[in-house]
DNA sequence: CCCTTTTTAGTACTTTAGTATGAATGCGCT
DNA sequence: AGCGCATTCATACTAAAGTACTAAAAAGGG
């Protein structure tokens, strides 16, 4: 909102300025209409681009973020959450283990919490759903 | 490219047609410069909005997008993809089976063709590597 | 119609995954 | 010190997942 305010004033002043501009140059009598006119054209172009610039650059950033706060909502420790993207980026239990320097074991019982907190039957599942919640990136 | 040249096209067309009114109205006395001017900048004002709108609808939608040069480049089966889908979905190969009306080993069976099409170990691996390839949605 | 590919399905087996339970250690907080 | 929690690891299972091979319909192209 503040910022469309912001835009018209602008608009406003610029076209104020362009009018005594013309009336200046219209008494001087040595520049053409013409090119008064091909000035104005050009600056309200590059300010219509301009805005539209902005608009089109803050759109597309939320697109990908993790939530860190439902990670926590969801009681995902550090650990359990560093072997949850481990299972996304497809490796085996025991390539965790080796990866975290922990056993087999370890693994398995951080993954069957995440299982619980992600309400997952499977690991395929959890990944899936960890990416619908954004806890993980794609 | 083509899309470029139309557009300076326009822009050059609409700035003669502008000069030309702006003649008329001059020698007829009986319309101000002043409004001349402030159609002029309303009129490529919108133009600019319009430049970057067409601009700014292109640029995200290539970043989901099914390759399905690549699917048929790898070898993979319609059937096959349709399994791929399933499990990237989460559901076991019991749970496939029973969603395509097809028997469990069918489905270990496709799922072995498919580790090996997409050069993965695990499931969750070729879900991940088809990601990539952009032969499956995030 | 023949040939190839796809799709289906089975058996038998090995390997991962996941569950249940118990237990030890360490860290922060009161 | 005592409590709760996170982290670690183990054993003993059960349940999926995945491999290897065989085989037979079904579909599609030449």
């Amino acid at each position: 909102m503040k910022k469309t305010v912001f835009t018209f004033s602008a608009l406003i002043v610029a076209l104020l300025v362009l009018f005594q501009l013309s009336k200046y140059t219209y008494i001087a009598g040595d520049t053409s209409i013409e090119l008064v006119m091909a000035v104005v054209a050009v600056i309200f172009l590059f300010i219509g681009l301009y805005i539209n610039r902005k608009n089109a650059a803050v759109e597309p950033v939320p697109s990908q973020k993790i939530d860190i706060h439902k990670i926590s909502e969801l009681g995902i420790s550090q650990r359990e959450y560093e072997v949850l993207v481990e299972i996304s980026r497809g490796l085996s239990n025991k390539e965790i283990g080796e990866k975290l320097f922990l056993s087999e074991s370890t693994i398995k019982t951080h993954v069957s919490n995440l299982l619980l907190k992600l309400d997952a039957k499977r690991r395929t599942q959890a990944v899936k759903k960890a990416k619908e919640l954004h806890i993980i990136i794609a």
